[in-house]
Parts: C-alpha cells; structure tokens; sequence
DNA sequence: CTTCAATTCTTGAATATTCAATATTTTCAA
DNA sequence: TTGAAAATATTGAATATTCAAGAATTGAAG
C-alpha cells in the first residue's frame, strides 16, 4: 500500500489555494455590489477604518487595508482628489501625515456600508449563520497563529 | 436598548476582510519558502496543474490558477523563456493551445512542492490539526455555495 | 549640542496587471 | 454551403503596483 504523499496533493487541496480561492470569490461579489458607487474595495476600506474621525497615519492605514505604503499613498492621492479625505500634518511627529475622512466621505461611505451589508446578508443566507461565524472564528485564529 | 447595527461593525469583522487577511499572510509565508527557487506563487500552480503530464488549455489553466488571461498569457511567455513549460496547438480545436510541462519545469516543481509542504506542515504545528481540516471544509464549502 | 541612525512618507522608474481590440478557428442556423 | 455569432488566445495601450531611492523629522548616543 503506498503511503499518502503531501507532494502529489492536488493544488485544490492546499490551505493557501482554497483561502485564495474564497477570497477572490467573496471579493469579486464585494467588487459588483461597491461598483455601483465607482469604488473599490480598498476605497471603501479605508474609508471605514477613517470612519471613527480619528486622525490615523499612512503607516496605521496601511496595515489595516492591507496595502503596502506607496500603494496606499497613490491610492490616498485619488481620494483627496475626490474630496473623500484629507491630510493633516500630525502636530506631534511631524514625519506622519494623520488622514481624516471628510464630511463626502462619510456619505458615500454609509451608502457602501449597506452594499456590503447586503453582500454579508446574501451570504448567511446561501452558506448558512452556522458556517459563516464558524468560518470567521478559524480565520482569526489562523491569522492569530501566524504572528 | 440600541439595536445592534451591522452598519457600523469594524472592517475586522467582515467576512471579505477575514479571508484577504489569512490570505495574504498565508500567501507571504509561501512566497518567502518559494523565493528560495524563486519563483513566484503562480508559477508554481501552473507548474503544479500541468505536472498530471496532460497538455492543459489557456482558459481551463486560467481558471485553476485564479489569472485572468491576459495575465496567464504574459505568465507563459516568461515560463516559456526559461524553458519550463511550452505550448502545443489542440490539433482537434486550433483555437486552443495546450500547454505541457517541460522535464526542467518537473525537477523545479518536485523542489516547489517539499518547500510549499515545509508550510503546510508549519501551519499544521502550529494551527493545529483539527482546525486545519476543518477550515479547509469550511472554505471548500463556502466557494460551494458561491456558484 | 551635534551627529548619526531610525522612522515616516513620498516619488520615479521598473514591472505587472487589466481592459479593449484583434486574429484565428469553430459552431450553427439559414 | 455560407455567413454570422461564439469561443479561444494574444497584443498593445492604459492603469496600477512595487522596488529602491530620497526627503524630512525624530531619537539617542557621545
């Protein structure tokens, strides 16, 4: 009887290909529901994370959208143009920039927090309230785990 | 007693966030094992598809390795320079070309495939066996229920 | 105090990805 | 059989991302 080998497993059944797998699916419907808006994911992220009116630096953002920092700052660029958010110079260390979501911002960002709801909704749905907050609760504590 | 609203819930409690972060952790880790050879997560699930030794077609390789196709197009062409994999048009459809790997694209793969179980294997220490299994049906389930 | 290393953010060039258009082949209806 | 529509892959231009270097500020050791 041969012994099961790892190394033959087909690509579906990696932890990394399945994660990548749900996560492009799950984005894409976030994606169609925030297009209706014109925004991207990202937007709508940073835009939540402001939306507590603290000042958070581009470093804070960064890690907490999950873009690296001259991406972010690019990014950053595009939404003070629209006037969704602005830069403050931090008083207190002046290498950081402190960003502020702006009063625009704070509208459109309600209008994208009901998309997402909806996405969140249609989900419990199809996949049912058990599995997803089982689901949530492994992916903390996989991401807790890997510090 | 204020209802509790889902439209003011943290950014680190949404499903979509969840996945894109254990995704992109996960994804780091196996991109710093793979960069020993170094090459790019991608290469490796190409590689990896094509190594049953069948000759795969762009739009069927595409969707196993979760690349647009213009991105696949591009892919190939590098693999195909460094002499990994190379093309062959489908003699029963003209239209598709049908991709192979080369025996230079088998010896990197058989490396790739121990450095990506070295991961595996970490996780599995560290997250824990029965949370292993039991994310990964849950996430093979959730793209399930997504189609 | 001064200077040197570390931190934070931005910029520009190199690279990669995506969108739209194109070329080729097949399918299928008239 | 022919011609229009669909399927498949590639290309080139537009966009976006990343890497490496730079500018400004702070921290801290001498």
């Amino acid at each position: 009887m041969a012994k099961p080998s790892k190394e033959n497993s087909p690509i579906t059944e990696h932890l990394a290909y399945l994660l990548a797998q749900a996560n492009r699916e799950i984005n894409r419907q976030l994606e169609l529901r925030l297009s209706k808006e014109g925004v991207p994911v990202e937007q709508w992220r940073i835009l939540k994370v402001l939306s507590d009116g603290n000042g958070h630096s581009m470093g804070e953002l960064a890690g907490a959208v999950l873009l690296n920092h001259p991406t972010l700052t690019k990014m950053i660029d595009r939404m003070v143009s629209d006037t969704l958010v602005y830069r403050v110079q931090d008083p207190n260390d002046r290498r950081k920039v402190l960003m502020f979501i702006s009063d625009r911002g704070k509208v459109l960002c309600r209008k994208l927090n009901s998309l997402a709801v909806d996405q969140e909704e249609h989900i419990l749905e199809s996949y049912g309230d058990k599995s997803t907050s089982e689901l949530k609760r492994l992916l903390e504590s996989l991401i807790d785990s890997s510090n």
